[in-house]
DNA sequence: ACAATACTAGACTATACGGTCTAGTCTAGT
DNA sequence: ACTAGACTAGACCGTATAGTCTAGTATTGT
């Protein structure tokens, strides 16, 4: 317990944000504010001379997070294909790796009595991802690499079939299928592939 | 309030069951049991005299659910892209509305403390309905009217394209694009049709 | 009529938790 | 040395809630 300076002890704030979002991520929302405290290793009084109340520790550590998570993928990459996976592996990685997953189950579980918050982690996170990529399939697009479409249509597509069921089971605590990343991620981006090659 | 006999009033068990549905679905785990008595216009001591205890309660209520959501495709169509638009309306209508939301929300944020549960919800609706969905697609595959390929790939392509990224827009509260559902449905299903195409 | 069973109303207990308060310590800047 | 500001430890308050208990009321089958 008591986990001081672990981030490089980078200013108090910081750490009570990171030992909030380590508690909240493994209990949701309802974790309480003694157990973030312990968590950081911290006086209760501590935590609420720097948040006055928890919705806003909440709403800091969800703010702090969503800075992070989206997934971007730049530049004009003379292998469609290869560039195509390498996104998506990271993408998956950090969608349905065990601490993204965790987190955004605490997040939507607030969902209703938080709306702005999960809004703003949303426009953050996933949009900002779909809208780089939706970039760089229409780039594509026109290059003639890709059949000309609805470039958004296209990345929504490619991320549906990303996350696809796997996240509900994992929401689900199912245990997923012991078929590689790799594999799996290879099969999805030629599907797409087929599914958007240029006519 | 006390909304007696709703559903037929088909005894005092399913009415509990009901009302604890409702509750449970708009509140999440931490509405009061207190509430879900007077929502079943019922003294608390009756939800006792049928359930030991809460996590009960949510498990009957879970249990119950999860009988009605799986979304089945019988028979051997002439028009596999018809079938498929029906089946996908059905699907979203179902996964995307606000009450499959909202219960989906509920029962994955307590995943951590009920894992059983949410492991037997996922079983017994999406990995029923990508079952049967596989199911139909490999005989559309033998009849030669799609390629040769996984059908169970395929089944996860199809339901990953229809939730996709709207599964995650919505259960964070994002407002969702003005297409009509017979669009979109239409786009998807024929975005899957290119991709697995007979060859 | 009687007994059994189920329901009602609401008081009650125990606990957990958000948030406040007090009193004291530690550290830095002057 | 003195002061100001931040931190600590932990008592404390009010409220919400799971679950129990008691006492009384309908209903039903014999």
């Amino acid at each position: 317990m008591t986990v001081a300076d672990e981030p490089a002890c980078a200013g108090m704030h910081e750490r009570l944000i990171e030992a909030a979002r380590e508690v909240f991520t493994s209990e949701g929302y309802r974790a309480s504010m003694d157990a973030i405290a312990a968590r950081a290793g911290v006086a209760k009084q501590t935590l609420y001379n720097h948040f006055p109340c928890k919705a806003d520790l909440f709403g800091a550590t969800v703010c702090n997070a969503s800075t992070h998570i989206a997934v971007l993928l730049e530049g004009e990459p003379a292998n469609l294909r290869d560039s195509l996976i390498t996104f998506a592996l990271t993408f998956r990685g950090r969608a349905l790796g065990d601490d993204g997953l965790a987190f955004f189950r605490a997040l939507t579980a607030e969902g209703t009595r938080f709306p702005e918050m999960s809004q703003t982690f949303y426009a953050s996170g996933p949009a900002r991802t779909v809208a780089r990529l939706a970039d760089f399939l229409g780039r594509a697009m026109e290059a003639g690499k890709l059949r000309r479409d609805d470039a958004v249509f296209a990345a929504e597509m490619l991320i549906g079939m990303l996350l696809g069921i796997e996240h509900a089971r994992r929401l689900c605590q199912v245990a997923s299928p012991d078929e590689t990343e790799e594999h799996r991620v290879s099969r999805i981006v030629d599907c797409f592939l087929r599914a958007f090659a240029a006519n």
